[in-house]
RNA sequence: CGCGGGGUGGAGCAGUGGUAGCUCGUCGGGCUCAUAACCCGAAGGUCGUCGGUUCAAAUCCGGCCCCCGCAA
């Protein structure tokens, strides 16, 4: 049995489910993503990559500024259901209940855990060991209809939210198929999610700006959270720089293994927080603030919070990525210098 | 014409008119229990590209190519 589809996609994240779609015994009869926008430097207007796609793809492409008025093709092109994947815009009550399979959402986390814009990003840099990917049917709230299917991913200690979004994306796109496939069959019940559930707001700028007085492992999670985009930052001379990878160190393992140019036990805890206190082969130790469930008496705790974070990749404003050790060598670092 | 930074030996940087320097790396040698530490020595650059000004340009002027940050 074949579904006529259209689906509604804007950013990356989309286009595996679609080209997934595409690939299948389904037709995609028409695509909606966010009209062009101007973007990139020299305010060029940009496709997002779900129209390149599917232009490439030679499907027929709907950029709505609004919803409210493409009610009426989308009743026109009556598809059998409509799949959403990060479009960027809420349905409204209409278009939902249109399709005879419905609407179908894929979203980037394990609801009702982070409903909302920036699931990926959240999970990575809260530190999660997991997340997944849920298909869901939509309803008029944010990411709160029933759930068709789940499936997890496992959150490695040094994995990026990139790395992240590219799994949840391919995952998505097939639990997307399996899912219509049981949709058309009747098989499978869609559970309705537990009341409670968590947001994952917007990144704004609080969020891309490293705070050296926390601990280390929290700034790990925070720069690997935010790579690829928009990155974490900091402050050096003046300039700003964006720190795009960064490794949990042992200060015992640094004064063996690296060159430690000052005492990390010197000064006094807050004040000397983003502080350079040694270099490595490719990176840059820093302190950072203490981390918080040290326990004293325990020996293996206290060194842990004794707060060193290496820095391996950095970006200068203007300037391409480069290793931690580059950017000392290029710019006669001294330790005691300190990122803000 | 959105704002802005930059293209100098393998890497990161300095150098605004007159024999191209620094840190790292590389190669050779040395020291050491040991070291991505230290000491000695060496190799390696048509200074993005095209043209102009000048006795003389990496350095001044103009065009072009490429890279990147902000904003969106």
């Amino acid at each position: 049995m074949l579904m006529r589809i259209v689906f509604m996609g804007t950013p990356d994240f989309a286009v595996p489910a679609l080209v997934t779609l595409v690939g299948s015994e389904h037709e995609v009869i028409g695509v909606l993503c966010q009209p062009d926008r101007v973007a990139g430097r020299g305010k060029k207007e940009r496709a997002c990559s779900v129209k390149e796609r599917s232009l490439a793809l030679g499907l027929p492409v709907f950029q709505p500024e609004t919803l409210k008025g493409a009610e009426g093709f989308l009743t026109e092109l009556a598809p059998d259901c409509i799949v959403v994947a990060a479009y960027g815009q809420i349905l409204p009550e209409g278009i939902l209940a249109a399709p005879r399979y419905g609407c179908v959402n894929v979203h980037a986390s394990l609801l009702p855990a982070y409903r909302g814009a920036a699931p990926i990003h959240r999970a990575v840099m809260n530190g999660d060991r997991e997340t997944g990917v849920t298909i869901m049917r939509m309803d008029k709230g944010l990411d709160t209809g029933d759930v068709l299917a789940v499936e997890r991913v496992c959150i490695g200690p040094e994995a990026t939210m990139g790395e992240i979004h590219d799994e949840l994306a391919a995952a998505g796109a097939r639990l997307l198929l399996e899912t219509l496939r049981d949709l058309e069959r009747g098989v499978g019940a869609a559970k309705p999610q537990p009341p409670e559930g968590t947001y994952a707001a917007k990144l704004g700028a609080d969020d891309e700006k490293i705070q050296w007085t926390r601990p280390a492992s929290v700034i790990h999670n925070q720069i690997r959270g935010l790579n690829p985009w928009p990155g974490a930052y900091t402050w050096f001379r003046g300039e700003k720089v964006k720190i795009w990878r960064s490794r949990l160190v042992r200060p015992e393992y640094a004064q063996v293994n690296d060159v430690v140019l000052e005492n990390s036990e010197s000064g006094d805890a807050q004040g000397c927080c983003g502080r350079l206190v040694g270099i490595s082969a490719r990176g840059l130790l820093c302190r950072t603030g203490q981390e918080e469930k040290a326990d004293a008496g325990c020996v293996e705790n206290e060194a842990v919070g004794e707060g060193v974070l290496e820095i391996l990749e950095v970006q200068p404003a203007g300037k391409k990525r480069m290793s931690g050790r580059d950017f000392y060598n290029g710019r006669a670092m001294e330790t005691g210098e300190c990122f803000t």
